[in-house]
RNA sequence: GCCGGGGUGGGGUAGUGGCAUCCUUGGGGACUGUGGAUCCCUUGACCCGGGUUCAAUUCCCGGUCCCGGCCCCA
């Protein structure tokens, strides 16, 4: 037997119907913000991948030589994608140009609870501009689309690597050494970091700067023990624009340095405390990609939302209502009256109603179980007595009542009882 | 990459150095149109590869996959 490769997953009707609901949600979050839908490929040369990253995420990707024996590699994010889709072809769209995507990427990792080798975004990127209401207009968006999908418990973090950034390249001359300690910043590595502070006598003052503002976590008050910055102007108007839509639960957290090489700005992560070890359902932020790609300096504010783990999460809180796969099955009595059954399902079909009909010849009451078996919500009962009178039973599956009902009207009969 | 815990029909299980249990599901049949029932029949499993042994599903080793944790991320 053909196993599924290592870390990726089959989905049934019934778990699809859940994902779809979860994912449509969220599609039209996006498209209530004025965000239009891109689809880039699946694989790209591995370089536009490598450009962006560091090396670990370089370890992680799936990359091949193709037949005309160029590096080509699936992609581990989409945001590279649409970046380059943006240089390529619409850098001269009208500013602000809102796109969003979903689609699946694939990262060689260890799978887990919540982490595959095959996963899927649903992600959006703001392009061109790096206003505060710029991002407050992408993280409401993200807050948006975890609600719809019908999520209740997440955490909303912000942060701004600006303030750690400028203070550490500021303060510390040697670029590679300043990169180490963003580094050992994002780890959350403070024993590594004091024993390098030591070993390259570095201020223990400029140590112990850095330890405090990673350490300022809570409500927007938090940034008043700061002395004022452009980031901290920053975070204050976003905050604002953030109050003015609504929302109010965000916290500030400046200890977030994801993504060092390219984020220039606000940062934000979106975590579901159920879900344990990999809580975190959303990452986004500022950063400036385009040039990378060969394109003009333009800025871009953008996230990537785990449809798997919102699912998860959902789940976890209660369970997702799949509707009823099928609103009617039609029953034949007998043998004889298959015909006059796969007219009926055929007009239910064509009246936009969800039907199926028995196509295992089964008896009475063992169409009567499947039909319970399959989710159906009316059995359509056609017989004898009921063509004598043009008419069918209907019978609803959830009371076991049943009533004669004129075969002509069988599909508003229908719709009428579904309500 | 590292560290735990696990793999018995499609699903859920019992058990064992020699015949693998039960439930459920699937398929078929009986019951003259409502018995979403009941009864009968039937398909179907010890993750893979080595080793120990007269004999391995069971014990040992390796692999693989699943579950969870570290790291990182979605």
């Amino acid at each position: 037997m053909i196993q599924r490769p290592r870390g990726t997953r089959d989905f049934g009707p019934a778990e699809m119907a859940k994902r779809r609901k979860v994912e449509l949600a969220m599609r039209e979050a996006c498209s209530r913000f004025g965000f239009g839908e891109v689809v880039t490929p699946t694989f790209e040369h591995s370089e536009l991948f490598t450009l962006r990253s560091g090396q670990s995420i370089v370890d992680e990707m799936y990359v091949f030589k193709d037949k005309g024996d160029r590096e080509m590699a699936l992609r581990p994010e989409i945001t590279a994608s649409v970046i380059r889709f943006y240089v390529n072809e619409m850098s001269t769209h009208p500013k602000p140009l809102k796109l969003y995507y979903v689609g699946n990427c694939f990262r060689y990792e260890n799978p887990q609870s919540g982490r595959y080798r095959e996963f899927f975004q649903i992600g959006a990127e703001l392009i061109g501009s790096k206003n505060p209401e710029t991002d407050a207009e992408v993280i409401a968006l993200a807050v948006n689309c975890i609600r719809s999908a019908g999520l209740e418990n997440f955490v909303v973090r912000v942060g701004h690597i600006g303030v750690l950034k400028s203070l550490v390249r500021e303060q510390i001359e040697d670029e590679k050494a300043a990169a180490d300690v963003l580094r050992m910043i994002d780890k959350e590595d403070w024993d590594a970091l004091g024993d390098m502070f030591d070993a390259r006598v570095l201020p223990r003052k400029l140590f112990d700067r850095i330890t405090a503002i990673a350490d300022i976590k809570g409500g927007i008050e938090e940034l008043n023990n700061l002395e004022d910055s452009e980031a901290t102007r920053h975070l204050r108007e976003l905050f604002d624009v953030l109050r003015l839509y609504g929302i109010e639960d965000c916290q500030v957290d400046l200890g977030i340095v994801r993504g060092l090489d390219y984020y220039t700005g606000m940062v934000f992560e979106i975590d579901a405390p159920k879900l344990g070890a990999e809580k975190q359902v959303l990452g986004g932020g500022s950063y400036a990609l385009s040039e990378l790609f060969g394109g003009e300096p333009v800025f871009s504010t953008g996230f990537a939302i785990g449809i798997d783990r919102v699912a998860l999460a959902i789940d976890a809180e209660r369970k997702i209502e799949p509707k009823p796969a099928l609103d009617a099955y039609v029953i034949p009595t007998k043998d004889d009256m298959r015909k006059y059954a796969f007219g009926m399902v055929a007009r239910l079909r064509s009246q936009g109603l969800r039907a199926d009909v028995d196509l295992m010849r089964r008896t009475m009451s063992k169409n009567l179980k499947y039909a319970s078996s399959l989710g159906a919500r009316f059995a359509v009962i056609v017989g004898k007595e009921e063509m004598a009178k043009r008419s069918v039973t209907l019978r609803d599956m959830t009371s076991g009542k049943q009533e004669v009902v004129l075969a002509d009207n069988i599909a508003s009969e229908i719709c009428k009882r579904m309500g």
